[in-house]
DNA sequence: CTCCTACCTGCGAATCATTCGCAAGTAGGT
DNA sequence: ACCTACTTGCGAATGATTCGCAGGTAGGAG
């Protein structure tokens, strides 16, 4: 699904400025790759947009698009959907609550809210179907990230270390 | 992180009579995971369960820890962290937007609500750490899904068949 | 209480998405 | 036109999760 040539416009206009503006180079698989996703709509998977482009593309690799995607993402120009853990997270509270997720070390806490509870699907998202719930996420850094803060950068990696499973136990 | 022995307790409760209801065996190792994961309070990962349970029961294998957490799942008595999709789904929309995902089929839809936009953060949420967005999901079944309907289940694996790479691309 | 059998379990191999390592290719400054 | 650091395309490696199968057991029948 794409969207108007208008706002691909702009998307692909906003994107090459900032790239270039970081000293990237500008190849011709990744403008390729930044014109497939600034059109699209549907919040395409990494496979997606390489299928979408191995038909104009032949030679492109899936690993380049994963590169590249992910270099965009650094830069902040796309975002991903829910920030990415690890692996699956089970809940076992049942009640309706909310989360608060750590972008740094992936720790998720619970917290209810009346208020937020209160709120009406806006009828902009009931269109699409038929609603089952509604959950906020709230995305921060942790008091226990924010503590042992400033060493490394700010890319995608700046997650806690590999080691061992059972991290993020801060608090 | 474990929270009190009522609310565990209660848990515990509510697992093995709905799984006993459901007509499944409670084998040890599935009594023990419910208990490991019934006191748990920061979403464990399987992996995560698995660990705190092997000094406990040194014989479980990972494999049955995948199996049960699914298994209650499935019977809706956990939840697992914001909706799976296969992989990573990228998004070049930068303005402030939330989602409706579609449970069955993993389409994303972008919308926006003013009123949304203008919720505060709960203290609640505040607390735990430095804020920096939020984001509602609002989850469902889309138009498209729910039209070719009825027939299977209910089950976790009532997603689109594996096939084309390119599905989710409704309406 | 004993017996049976459909349902479970532990394992090692298989999948899948994503990432690495490295040799060959090229954007872009000089 | 020429360098060379940054990129690519691959095929192999990873890490999470799932399968296939052979042996084990919960729990209902007798
Ligand atoms: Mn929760
Ligand atoms: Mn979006
Ligand atoms: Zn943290
Ligand atoms: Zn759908």
């Amino acid at each position: 699904m794409k969207i108007g040539a208008r706002e691909t416009e702009r998307r692909m206009e906003r994107i090459t400025s900032a790239v270039k503006a970081a000293g990237v180079k500008l190849t011709i698989q990744r403008l390729e790759i930044f014109r497939e996703l600034a059109a699209s709509a549907d919040h395409p998977s990494a496979e997606a947009v390489f299928e979408a482009l191995h038909a104009r593309m032949p030679t492109v690799s899936l690993d380049t698009v994963y590169r590249t995607l992910w270099l965009l993402t650094d830069l902040g120009l796309v975002h991903t959907l829910g920030p990415r853990h690890e692996s699956v997270r089970f809940d076992p509270k049942l009640e309706r609550h909310h989360h608060f997720v750590c972008l740094r070390c992936g720790l998720v806490r619970d917290f209810e809210s009346a208020e937020l509870d209160a709120l009406r699907v806006p009828a902009s998202a009931a269109r699409f179907g038929r609603v089952e719930a509604t959950h906020v996420e709230v995305r921060g850094v942790c008091s226990g990230c924010a503590r042992k803060q400033g060493r490394k950068s700010g890319g995608r990696n700046d997650k806690e270390p590999k080691g061992g499973k059972g991290s993020n136990e801060h608090e």
